[in-house]
DNA sequence: TTCATATGTAAGTATATGCTTACTTTGTGT
DNA sequence: ACACAAAGTAAGCATATACTTACATATGAA
C-alpha cells in the first residue's frame, strides 16, 4: 500500500524532506500512480496523518486498559507508559517509531495533527490513569497535594514523551548512562512519587521485574 | 547579520523548507552573497548551529545559577526552569523560541546540535540541580527514594521540555485549561514531589507568588 | 590619483521536483 | 470473446532551487 509506504518516508524525512520520487520507490511504484490515487503530495499527506488517527492499539495496550481504578493500576499504567516510550525504536516496533516522528512533524508544523492525535491519549490514558489518581487518594495512598487529578496524568504522559523523543534520532540526546529497565524503574518512580504516591505505597505496590515479565 | 536572519528562517521552516531565496529575503541581501559568505546551504546550517552553541544565557539564569544549593535553592531552581520553558513563546522572547525550534529540528535529523547544546544543560543546571537534591537529602527534606539524584534533575528538565514543546506552534496541543502562572505551579509541585521533597517542605520553600514577582 | 580589496548584485545555469499526458496492461462482468 | 474500467507506466513539462558568473560600487592604503 502507497500509504504505508508513504508512512515510512515522510516519519524519517518530513514533508520538505520527502519527495514523491523517494515515495514512489518506497513504494515501488512509478510516480505516476502516486497522483493518480492523491492529487497532490498535500493531499497524500494529509491523507495518511488521518490515517494514523485510526490506528488501533496494541493487545497490551487493552488489557492494560481494562484494568479497574486502584492504586495498584495506577502503578502499573505508569511503569507501563515509560516502558513504552522507553523503548519504542525503529526495532521494537516500526510503525509506532514512526508514528512518533509523524507526532513530533507535526510539532513543527502547525500542531493540528498532533492535536487530533492526543485527543485520543487524552480520552483514553488519561481518562483512565486519572480515575486511578482519584481512587489512591480515596485509598489513602496519597499525600496531599495541590495538583489537579488530570494535570498529574498529564506530566507522566509527558515526561514519557520527552524520554521517547530524547532517543527518537537513534543515538540519545541526553546518555543517562543507566542499563534500560533501570532508567524505567528510575523514571516510574519519579512519575509515582510525582503524582502524589506515598514512598511506602509504591514499595508495596511497584514490582518492576514482575511488570517486566508481564509485558514481555 | 545574515545568521541572525538565517535564525528566524530556518526555526521556523526547518533545513529542508527553507530556500536560499527565503534566506536572502529575510537578510535583506541577494542571494549571491549569502553564497560569498557561507560555501553552501549545509554550511551556512552548520555555521548557524555552532552559533547557537556559543549564546549566553541570561542574566536571570545566571543569578539563579548563583545560589548555594539547599533546598530553597533546589524549589526556586525548579520553579524557574518550568516557568521559563512554558513562558517561552515567540512574543517573550524571539531568539529562546528560535532556539527551541533549532533543538526539535535536531531531534529530527541526527540529535547532533541537540546532543552539543544539551551538553551545556547538563553541566550547568542539571549538575546545580543534582547538587541542590543531595543538600535537601542532607538537610532531611527529602523522602526515601531510589532514583539517582542526577536522574531526578534530567526528569524536570524532560517534563519543562515536554511542557515547552507542547505550544511551540503557536496553539497547545494539549489544552491544560488552566492560567499559565497555575499551571507553572501544579507542574512545579509535581516535580518536586517527584524529586522526592517533602510535601511539607515544599509548602514550607515554595512560594511561587514572590518567585514570580522575583523573576518579573 | 590609483590600485587593490571588500562588499554587493543582476542575471544566469544545471538540476531537482511536483505534476501531467498519452499510452499499455490487467482484471472482470456479460 | 469482447467491452470496458481499473491499475499501471515512460516520458515530458513548468517551475523552483541551490549555486555561479560576470560585473558594479565603495573603501582605504600608497
Amino acid at each position: 500500500m502507497i500509504l504505508r509506504a508513504a508512512l515510512n518516508v515522510f516519519a524519517e524525512a518530513g514533508f520538505h524532506g520527502t519527495t514523491t520520487k523517494a515515495l514512489a520507490k518506497a513504494a515501488g511504484v512509478s510516480e505516476a500512480l502516486i497522483f493518480r490515487h492523491f492529487p497532490s503530495k498535500d493531499k497524500l499527506y494529509a491523507a495518511l496523518q488521518e490515517a494514523c488517527c485510526e490506528m488501533k492499539s496494541s493487545d497490551e495496550s487493552e488489557r492494560v486498559m481494562s484494568l479497574e481504578p486502584s492504586t495498584s493500576t495506577l502503578v502499573i499504567m505508569v511503569h507501563f507508559v515509560i516502558a513504552k516510550m522507553l523503548r519504542s525504536s525503529k526495532e521494537t516496533d516500526v510503525v509506532e517509531h514512526e508514528l512518533y516522528r509523524m507526532m513530533l512533524n507535526s510539532f513543527m508544523e502547525d500542531g493540528q495533527f498532533a492535536r487530533q492525535f492526543m485527543q485520543h491519549v487524552a480520552d483514553d490514558l488519561i481518562a483512565k490513569l486519572e480515575a486511578c489518581v482519584k481512587a489512591a487518594e480515596k485509598a489513602g495512598d496519597l499525600v496531599d497535594s495541590p495538583v489537579r487529578p488530570n494535570l498529574r496524568a498529564w506530566f507522566v504522559e509527558h515526561l514519557g514523551a520527552m524520554l521517547m523523543l530524547n532517543q527518537i534520532s537513534g543515538k540519545p540526546i541526553v546518555d543517562f548512562k543507566q542499563p534500560k529497565a533501570e532508567l524505567i524503574e528510575q523514571a516510574t518512580w519519579f512519575a509515582l512519587l510525582g503524582m502524589g504516591l506515598k514512598a511506602e505505597a509504591i514499595r508495596r505496590y511497584y514490582n518492576p521485574k514482575a511488570l517486566a515479565l508481564l509485558a514481555g
